[in-house]
DNA sequence: CTGAAAGCGCTTACAG
DNA sequence: CTGAAAGCGCTTACAG
């Protein structure tokens, strides 16, 4: 582990009896080389392990076909799905990856992270931190005189004019609720997560409107406020059954509360789904071996990635379009669809 | 979400009067200049929203204090841990991070992947690959002539000359094969992980010892294979009952396995832990809220990460200086303890 | 305390 | 098909 000159086109073409250029010519695949000295330089070229300095060339061609990403809890499940499917698709387009990590969502200091991306002069911006409290306002007012695309990734809350790809909260909440009200449910309890987090109250709002649709009571009773633990979906179910003693299931807001729910309620000897039904939120991994197995709502968070990186693959070839003349497309705002997962905790549909 | 041209060093010289020496000087905070002059072009290049083309400077400095990271399977439990660590020190450190991600542990194109790492000037590579197979047959051979340095993480199977930071994963068996010795256990099963993974081998190698040590039989019989997987767990508890009926006790090498195999139990109708204590690694989230609450071994995964980032930092240095006629000092193996977390899935030490 | 010159390793027009 | 020249945006000695 040390370090070692490497070599640099000057030396290879000398070694080639050629000109840099020709070498650069070889490097990028032109195909205006003549067969044998195209030959005669790869050989060259995978003799002395020659490979370009990334540098140099991102200084004369202006781009350093990275994408800077920026992202928030890793060790939670939707982040890492979407940051797998941002590497992923990147990998496939032919972007690096430049990493950087939120610790606190609600006060990174947003200017010097992008302006650090930009100094490090990456391609395009995919902005995957939640969109909680306020910490979206500067994509308000960041227009499209941002210095390279940005793209926002889950959470659609802010009326930003920045690009924008999220999943459909409010249809995980209708599609929980409906599921449950279809398998004779009628005091449909709801474990939340953080009211400050756009995925929260969008959910919150599908629960809502599914109930009154049909008329059924959609009050303060029903809920209790969850923080995405276990911990919390279990004194969640313990608040929800004190303020509402006909509850007969709980739409928890994600997997891990509705673990916290089941674990509460055999502690407190209610059956699932017999006397209980549960439903929750993530499809993770766990889900099908919790006890009983759990209904759920699986996200397409990792296609939400990979588009993504599409997407801003996209915005930055218009926006270099657009340098000579022609104009960028506006931004889009995409919405993809969840999906539910039908297994034990849930009473079926007669 | 457009581009407009950033500003150049030229051109803050040129509005400040001064030579582009001078900003330089300013940008990368030098003492040597008139504190008027300083607070001028401060004042510049904030208004211009200046910041220096990396590419440029990488180019003159011949560094670009970045890390490249090569990582799998971000959405598994340590992967993740562990990147999180990484990216956390590496922030505290100032390193950028620019993340590869492996999609296959066995058959990445390792040369093609350092290289262009290499070509993207990264400072230093943290390969945190898991050792799987022969995947890491390169590092044997991967010297001290490598261009940049490069550290491992996670996995020490190999000879390699590199440095290396893992967790002792036989400390893990053993750590968990007393814990349950100790609650009365004396027929201890173990579901295994892949056992082309070094840490599969070396927890079964520390469950192996545990029992030997107390002249207890530790046979093939006493041995399911699984896969990491929840399903492998169940699987592999139903496997056990079959080969070993004196069964008394289980060591899953994860929790997710650790979660099959309770889930299996329930179906067998045995008791736990009074029936049959189970013990598992990683310490997930949700391990405390499973039913029973999860006995599992802890394990320092973003202590590793962070550790990487500061050895290699110490590598990088010393490579710098050796240039200039200083020797490396040899690369360090560092082996990080896990720790015991006793919950209700174990039968309590009397 | 400040600047003129050279150079980092490439690519981009422009010639031929 | 190939090369000489200029330049990308910085920093590094070297002067003064």
């Amino acid at each position: 582990m040390s370090a070692r000159r490497r070599p640099t086109i000057k030396e290879v073409a000398a070694a080639a009896g050629v000109s840099t250029q020709t070498v650069s010519r070889v490097i990028n695949n032109r195909p205006d080389v003549a067969p044998e000295t195209f030959e005669r330089i790869q050989q060259i070229i995978s003799e002395t392990g020659y490979s370009p300095n990334m540098f140099a060339r991102g200084l004369t061609q202006g781009r350093s076909h990275t994408l800077g990403v920026v992202a928030y809890g890793l060790e939670y499940f939707g982040p890492s799905r979407v940051l797998t499917g941002i590497e992923q698709q990147a990998a496939a387009v032919g972007y690096a990856i430049s990493l950087n990590l939120i610790h606190e969502p609600e006060q990174a200091d947003v200017e010097g992270l992008l302006a650090s991306l930009v100094s490090r002069q990456v391609d395009g911006i995919i902005w995957a931190v939640p969109d909680v409290g306020d910490n979206r306002a500067w994509s308000n007012a960041a227009g499209s005189d941002h210095p390279v695309p940005v793209l926002l990734v889950g959470g659609m809350g802010g009326q930003s004019l920045l690009g924008s790809i999220g999943i459909d909260n409010r249809a995980i909440g209708r599609l929980a609720t409906e599921h449950l009200l279809s398998g004779g449910a009628r005091h449909v309890g709801l474990v939340t997560g953080p009211m400050d987090w756009w995925e929260s109250r969008e959910r919150q709002l599908g629960w809502r409107e599914s109930l009154q649709e049909r008329g059924l009571p959609a009050s303060d009773r029903q809920i209790a406020n969850g923080d995405w633990s276990a911990t919390s979906g279990e004194a969640g179910l313990y608040q929800l059954v004190e303020q509402a003693p006909d509850l007969d299931a709980v739409f928890a807001s994600n997997d891990q509360m509705a673990l916290g729910v089941m674990h509460a309620a055999h502690r407190l000897g209610r059956r699932i789904p017999d006397e209980l039904s549960v439903v929750g939120v993530d499809n993770i991994a766990e889900a099908s071996h919790f006890w009983p197995a759990l209904t759920t709502v699986d996200q397409p968070l990792r296609d939400a990635g990979g588009l993504a990186v599409r997407e801003l693959d996209g915005a930055i070839r218009r926006a270099r379009a657009a340098r000579r003349g022609q104009d960028g497309a506006p931004a889009p705002r995409t919405l993809l669809q969840p999906k539910l997962v039908i297994r034990e905790s849930s009473r079926p549909t007669p």
